[in-house]
DNA sequence: CTGTCTAGCTAACGCCGTTAGCCAAGGAGG
DNA sequence: CCTCCTTGGCTAACGGCGTTAGCTAGACAG
């Protein structure tokens, strides 16, 4: 269902509407105006509105994974500082899908198999202890969410912050 | 305003519903339910919705610090742990209050002056260094969101991701 | 020609936060 | 004692939300 064409460009306007005007334009009259329907008609390319959140929260699964790997490629050297980088950049430059996507409780019923191993393998390659991995991704996950909130008092080097950080639980 | 008797039993009402049934139940209509009188009469006592939602957000800061407080007094050597596990146990035994307090921007216009540095002084104290702070903070508040969210795989020993988090943040 | 499926529509429901405007009770000042 | 103002309730209503029910125009298959 998803996967048809019409669905596809309610996917893109959702998009849009999310990243341009944040989480409280992303409604489904929004959406339906946005390719001259009405809102109920989107019920019959998904369940529910949730259903077209889950298709966003997908996206940004896999680009904050390519992002990833973009990073560690075009930095071999230093891979923990490359793929915080990569990390930080992607979702500064989509604060409004990230929130999406870690906002709420992960719906991994609904999400293609696999999607979650293949988004956690940068770091694994790189951290192959699981239990140092993991708190690397707290760190990284914390870092983003508290600069995305405003919560680090105006003006705080927080280049500093991952670095000091990253460095400590680089070896 | 906020001091008032009313106001108070307002803010007690909305955070009943909010730590017993979660942010979907946190309705103006609901918490004027539980005190037997009509959702606009809530605007007698607060601006708006919002205002009633920072009153539980101030609650849970120093809540949040206190409880921090108390974990370095009980356990005065390997002060980061104690810390850490205060921080952990009261966001796991509150999540409702703590995903208010944490999933927004931080109204700082509207919350008492020197709350916020009252809530980071635990920490500050431990690590004195404010850019290792702010990892440790970032650290922490990942690991707990990411938890709460059940974003780690089902079963991980996060005991363990904890120890090596701060272990590697210590130094 | 007939039937079925697709993808649109309108109308409506029950929520939500919020506003406008009314009113009873109580205390203050003359 | 009467008047006036403040406090804290109320009802009615608005515009928005996600969602459902039920209708229909068109395409396409048998």
């Amino acid at each position: 269902m998803a996967d048809r064409p019409r669905s596809r460009q309610i996917v893109d306007a959702a998009r849009e509407l999310l990243e341009s005007e944040g989480a409280d334009a992303l409604t489904m009259r929004r959406i339906a105006d946005k390719l001259g329907i009405r809102a109920p008609s989107l019920y019959k390319h998904f369940a529910d509105k949730r259903a077209v959140e889950v298709e966003l929260i997908a996206q940004g699964i896999v680009e904050l994974a390519e992002a990833q790997e973009a990073g560690l490629a075009a930095e071999p050297e230093r891979t923990l500082v490359a793929l915080g980088a990569a990390f930080r950049e992607y979702a500064l430059a989509h604060p409004h899908l990230y929130r999406l996507m870690t906002d709420s409780p992960l719906p991994r019923d609904l999400l293609p198999e696999g999607l979650e191993q293949r988004a956690a393998l940068p770091l694994l390659k790189t951290v192959p202890d699981e239990h140092r991995a993991r708190a690397v991704w707290a760190f990284a996950h914390g870092m983003v969410i508290l600069e995305l909130d405003g919560r680090f008092p105006p003006g705080a080097d927080l280049d500093q912050a991952w670095r000091v950080g990253l460095d400590a639980l680089s070896d």
